[in-house]
DNA sequence: TGGCATTTTTCATATAGTGAAATGATTTTT
DNA sequence: AAAAATCATTTCACTATATGAAAAATGCCA
């Protein structure tokens, strides 16, 4: 589950080689690009009005103006009059869930996390590695009273989660070195591992486990484990 | 629930009138639109290829390859060089996720559906309408060995579902024409309400019962109970 | 009632998006 | 194994069209 592309994967060339040193990408659509840059700066938003994105993402108002009419003409985006705000639209939800749909991981995890919940009388997570954070996928929830709800699409720190280091713990010392390097091992409670020194030693006892423990390095009071899945 | 935007609802304008009837829209971006045309294709599709792609959305495969690209760089869609194939990618799963938080729908709704699924001992689900159908929310699932799971983003047709049926009922007479005049009233079972005059009638019950009931209209030997939500 | 802030439109300009065709890698056919 | 077909990727010339500045129109607030 923890299969990412590296940023500049060759795809399997069919034609001409790839121009991967080319740095004036002759090959992408400049326009499409910003206004990418806008939807996703809005989707990090709980609304935003037509100025406030314009001034975020470095561009005219007229540009975002353009690029939103565009977007809402497809449902993408919405416009709420009432606050003059702008939102992430039903149609991005649709497309978004397709994700999912691409391997079923849903449907194939689904009866496994529920066996998983039942066994254990706890919630069971799914969860896959996008860059630096764990993105949450699916949950069935135990029964019991206490209970922590991480919508799908929840965003969790890789280092701050048990999925998230039991991802980590299988990854080649390269690609854990460049990890620590890049992201910021931000701190969330007094036992969350912001040492790289200790994060490594933590990652190395949950390799040879086969098993992550997350004691409260998130949340107060929320522990968890979690192990990796391979070859989905 | 069921508070759809009108297709050119006019927002509250700030500025000069909108030109709703310029026909050669001078305010939107093209190449965005036609971007878009292609991202939403792709994702009604189970993976496809570049030649696909350009055929079905009426492109040029330099175009439509430059778009997907651009794509790419942000992880709106990837590429499995195993099958040559083209996927909505985790960054599209992430924006539209958002969504839900608008009015954070999501965690408002949850205790509801789970205390409505512990006093009838049944699957409760969400979902909010759009265009001609039904999307599927959030789910709480019941401990009954025989369950019906609808992941998140599941669409259903509206004339066919408790949930699409509660919503039409609460519509006024002249969207109700322009829905069934619009949508098609595919069958699925014997039992499903093609017949424009029978759904209205069942929808006239609905009104007056309060509440929604399908009887093995989508799925044989499955039914239903739906209400709709108002002012959320 | 009169500014002020913000959205929306117009317009001139040149950026950059476009398709056709060339290129070269891969797969299939003979 | 060579040849042909297929398809992704690039180049190139052309012009469609994206863009920002500024104007115009509107709502908001004092």
């Amino acid at each position: 589950m923890s299969d990412q592309k590296l940023p500049d994967s060759p795809r399997r060339a069919r034609g001409r080689p790839k121009a991967w040193d080319d740095k004036s990408d002759q090959n992408t659509v400049k326009s499409l690009d910003r206004a990418m840059a806008v939807f996703e700066h809005l989707s990090t938003t709980a609304g935003a009005t037509l100025s406030e994105l314009a001034a975020d993402t470095d561009q005219s108002p007229a540009t975002t103006y353009r690029i939103l009419t565009t977007l809402e003409a497809r449902g993408l985006v919405e416009f709420d009059p009432a606050g003059q705000l702008w939102h992430i639209g039903p149609r991005a939800f649709l497309i978004g869930a397709r994700y999912l749909r691409r391997t079923s991981v849903m449907d194939r995890a689904r009866p496994i996390l529920r066996r998983l919940m039942e066994a254990t009388g706890e919630t069971a997570n799914l969860g896959i590695a996008r860059d630096t954070h764990v993105i949450f996928v699916s949950q069935v929830e135990s029964h019991a009273s206490i209970r922590a709800f991480f919508p799908p699409g929840t965003l969790s720190p890789m280092h701050a989660s048990g999925i998230g280091k039991a991802l980590l713990a299988q990854m080649t010392d390269d690609r854990l070195s460049r990890h620590i390097a890049t992201a910021p091992l931000d701190r969330f409670t007094n036992r969350t591992l912001t040492d790289p020194a200790l994060l490594r030693a933590d990652l190395q006892e949950t390799r040879a486990r086969g098993y992550a423990i997350d004691d409260e390095e998130k949340t107060e009071g929320m522990r968890c484990i979690a192990a990796p899945v391979f070859d989905w």
